[in-house]
RNA sequence: GCCGAGGUAGCUCAGCCGGUAGAGCAGGGGACUGAAAAUCCCUGUGUCGGUGGUUCGAUUCCGCCCCUCGGCA
């Protein structure tokens, strides 16, 4: 179909798939520009935990989104879909194709889908709501949220805390139902046309690349990453520092753990979040699959799609 | 070789006196619209080591065999 929306290349799927190196082999041959779609690579000094491509590999291809916060700045996935739209314009604009690339399913799905007429983020109201939680029981917020919003009370479990609060913000601060700005938006703020591919490995393979690559993060200094980031005063309760691999880091740093037990747990934990992952992708109606040892087929699929 | 203790879900183990099994962990599935590497929901059939026997009926009792782990030689 002919269509002059920009084109752009999705290319996603679980942590440890193969999304980098195959992202930099697309970007090489298509005269691309990578926009990365991760939420932790956009901090600064967060890189062998990360998993951020490193200088030597950005100089092959030009990337965007990483290093574009301090560890201890908010960011938000309204903060993404804006600078990120920002950058694939720039991108066209130089005439180049931009590849969308990384794991962040919910980056990825608002970047192409728009993110609705939703007030953003008011960190304070949420600190109240919490302390709300605290003070009057388990289960107000949820009660509150069945008077104000009974579709998104039952939508959302009366345990799921995160979801609650976002609701009921959204709820406060715009005057209108979070459910009913959800249905009128439905992601149709639909600015590309898109090729999104998601990268599945086996799953026992994936499962093994993830243990070498957790192995080869400690023994390329994890744990002194983390420690100069301590010294440079970011401190462990941060959002930055609780993501997978700084948080296990954490553990062991404050000897609160021992560290064969922390690797273990931080290996079990980057399963469960591929696990995740793969269910998000699979939810996305348009992906196309692909073994990472298919880059032929890869390869064919994207000279398809861009005509070149 | 002898004496003990075992062999039950991928792992560690529960299973009073016989009525074909259940916990923890691991694993699997799902949800997801500004914290998302977050947050939350659902999910346990496995020749009960093998084989004979007793019994209406054996994972459970008895015999033999195989294997594992201790101890003694």
């Amino acid at each position: 179909m002919e269509t002059n929306k920009p084109k752009v290349v999705v290319l996603a799927g679980p942590t440890a798939s193969g999304k980098t190196s195959i992202g930099l082999a697309l970007g090489e041959r298509f005269a691309g520009e990578i926009v990365s779609a991760d939420s932790i690579q956009i901090y600064r000094w967060l890189n062998i935990g990360s998993a951020k491509p490193s200088l030597s590999e950005r100089a092959r291809v030009p990337h965007h989104m990483l290093d574009i916060r301090d560890p201890d700045e908010e960011f938000s996935a309204g903060d993404y879909v804006r600078q990120a739209r920002k950058c694939i314009r720039d991108i066209v604009g130089r005439s180049a194709v931009p590849f969308v690339v990384g794991g962040t399913g919910l980056y990825i799905r608002l970047l192409l889908g728009g993110i609705g007429e939703m007030p953003p983020a008011d960190y304070d109201l949420r600190e109240e709501l919490r302390a709300e939680e605290r003070a009057m029981g388990a289960g107000t917020l949820h009660a509150r949220l069945a008077t104000l919003d009974p579709d998104a009370s039952r939508e959302i479990s009366p345990e799921n805390l995160a979801r609650i609060v976002r609701a009921l913000e959204v709820t406060y601060l715009s005057g209108k139902r979070f459910s009913q700005i959800q249905s009128e938006h439905a992601f149709q703020d639909r600015p590309y046309d898109e090729l999104l591919l998601c990268l599945a490995p086996p799953r026992e393979d994936l499962y093994k690349r993830i243990d070498r690559r957790v192995d080869s993060m400690i023994e390329s200094g994890l744990l002194e990453e983390v420690s100069n980031l301590y010294q440079r005063g970011y401190s462990r309760e941060l959002k930055s520092m609780q993501s997978l691999g700084y948080r296990h880091a954490g553990l062991i740093l404050a000897g609160e753990l021992e560290h064969n037990e922390a690797v273990r747990l931080m290996k079990r934990d980057t399963r469960r979040y591929a696990k995740r992952q793969f269910t998000w992708f699979r939810s996305e109606p348009k992906a196309m699959w692909f073994d990472p040892d298919d880059y032929e087929g890869i390869g064919c699929t994207v000279s398809r799609f861009l005509g070149q």
